[in-house]
RNA sequence: GGAGAGGUCGCAUAGUGGACUAGUGCGCUCGCCUGGAACGCGAGUAGGGUGUCACAGCCCUCGAGGGUUCGAAUCCCUCCCUCUCCGCCA
């Protein structure tokens, strides 16, 4: 979400901004939210007055209606009068009126008081009327507002899609074989550790069953990366793996992604599609103390992904599935952080892929690809020689406020009076089974069999080497 | 899943239709007192919206949403959550 007010202080900066995205829908809302926003204040400021008026006048009614100093027929009077001033808007008069404060003249019917009560009902229906079309508004505006992407960092390349990411220079040693290296879908059901066939049998289309060492190792895998984020200060959370559905706004991934997830109709929650939403949502409707700051949390969770989107691509293997691990590393800081932190997180998924050997790259992702919650972005990618391509493995975001926002997550500063937004980052450290297919390719050996990397043979009972003999 | 009790300010509690402009205690902050502290005394102590140069002011929020009423923390309905007991269960 982004600032309202900055929004209608400087809408042609936000929409230059915008602009950079390439997403000519999100430009053009801005419009729309400041014809909203105008209406809403104007419909704001007439439905308050008119409240004003209705809690003063309901609270003197009760004064006039019990009323020592007034005979029956003062109340008609003083009644009558009240009626005539409401009816021509003045409420100041008519509330000093009902106090008595101003003594009326003229007469009043006997029905003066019930009058006086209808007026004051249709004075109250008003209202709610009123009301009734600054929340129809609202409503428009909310939703106008959760549709908009968050806005570039100004040190993100401006670029129109994905084809201009920027790869920083690799690191690590790449392999070199003397012989033809195979892709992992040969060699993980060579191994026996990979199972296709079952997989669909069981789940369908994206199907997959790890085996044996197939199955170790990732397990292997995901207590190495908690181990190596522990080490680093972040603090292990295991969360819930479904959501309710304003977690799913908090996080950014509602309403524009609602077709990803799976929806439990029945009990009107969400399956993870990253722990990202859950860990955002932690906080939610918190005020954190600035002493709490910077907080890190670590947790593994499945990650489930409809992946309509992408139907019919990347169909081969296990880069793309409906059900993977991940573990994901989430910062909370200040603003003036959150910056030098999303380097830090890069470094952090950069450090586990040098510690288990494998060639990596920085990609830094530019304004056209960032997503709709980042203001910046980094990929890692690992190489991986058998498929010949860069698998994306950690992607690290700082959404500045973008997340906190949506989900209502400030703290409080030191000596400052209001409390203000956290910024949120995000990465992943690292997911699997992508890992997985850099571990086989990049440590295949002629005969087939794969060596383990160092980093995991304390977590593989020492094993060394996986072959197909087991 | 069944039966019952409950959800009010950071915490604890009061509040059964208008005087609630939500009281009190604790905690916290500031001041006075003190050589310094404790005690005591005094003051302050939510969030959001709107508005303003900034204040002020006004509006909303007593789990959520509806309803009754001139007026709802208070009465009615629906839902959510917590606790106790029972049943089932890794």
């Amino acid at each position: 979400m982004l600032d309202i007010a900055l929004i209608r202080e400087k809408p042609d900066w936000v929409k230059e901004r915008l602009a950079r995205l390439n997403d000519a829908e999100a430009v053009a809302r801005i419009d729309t939210i400041v014809a909203l926003d105008k209406q809403r204040r104007a419909l704001l400021t007439e439905a308050e007055a008119l409240q004003a008026a209705r809690n003063k006048l309901n609270k003197n009614v009760g004064a006039l209606r019990g009323s020592k100093k007034l005979d029956e027929a003062g109340k008609a009077v003083q009644a009558a009068a009240a009626v005539q001033a409401i009816d021509a808007g003045d409420y100041d008069a008519a509330a000093r009126y009902m106090t008595g404060e101003t003594v009326a003249s003229g007469t009043g019917a006997a029905d003066s008081l019930d009058t006086l009560m209808a007026a004051l009902r249709a004075l109250g229906e008003r209202v709610e009327t009123l009301n009734d079309e600054v929340k129809g508004v609202e409503a428009q505006l909310d939703e106008a507002m959760f549709w908009l992407p968050n806005m570039p960092h100004d040190s993100v390349p401006v670029f129109p899609s994905d084809e201009h990411n920027k790869p920083w220079p690799a690191e690590g040693q790449m392999p070199e074989f003397d012989f033809q290296p195979r892709p992992h879908w040969e060699l993980g059901p060579a191994l026996g550790i990979i199972d296709f066939e079952r997989g669909v049998k069981l789940a369908g289309s994206r199907g997959y069953v790890l085996k044996g060492w197939g199955a170790r190792l990732q397990r292997a895998l995901i207590s190495f990366f908690l181990d190596m984020a522990r080490e680093k200060g972040f603090e292990e959370l295991y969360v819930p793996y479904f959501v309710k559905e304003d977690m799913m706004f908090g996080a950014g991934q509602f309403p524009k992604f609602r077709d990803v997830v799976y929806f439990d109709a029945d009990a009107d929650v969400y399956m993870l599609p990253t722990a990202e939403v859950a860990i955002t949502n932690l906080h939610r409707d918190e005020i954190l103390d600035e002493a709490q700051l910077p907080l890190y949390y670590v947790a593994h969770t499945p990650c489930f992904r409809r992946e309509k989107m992408s139907a019919g691509r990347d169909v081969r293997g296990i880069k793309r599935l409906h059900q993977f691990e991940k573990v994901e590393m989430y910062k909370f800081t200040t603003p003036e952080t959150s910056y030098a932190e999303l380097e830090a997180l890069v470094e952090a998924a950069s450090d586990i892929c040098r510690a288990l050997k494998i060639p990596f790259r920085r990609l830094e992702i530019v304004t056209g690809d960032l997503g709709f919650s980042a203001s910046k972005k980094y990929d890692v990618e690992m190489y991986a020689p058998g498929c010949n391509e860069w698998l994306e493995v950690s992607s690290c975001s700082n959404t500045e406020d973008f997340q906190a926002r949506r989900s209502n997550i400030k703290y409080r500063g030191g000596e400052s009076k209001r409390p203000q937004f956290v910024h949120t980052l995000n990465g992943s450290g690292l997911a699997t089974p992508r890992v997985i297919i850099a571990i086989l390719e990049n440590y295949q050996q002629a005969d087939g069999s794969v060596r383990i990397p160092d980093v995991l043979r304390p977590y593989l009972g020492g094993a060394e080497v996986i072959s197909a003999r087991g």
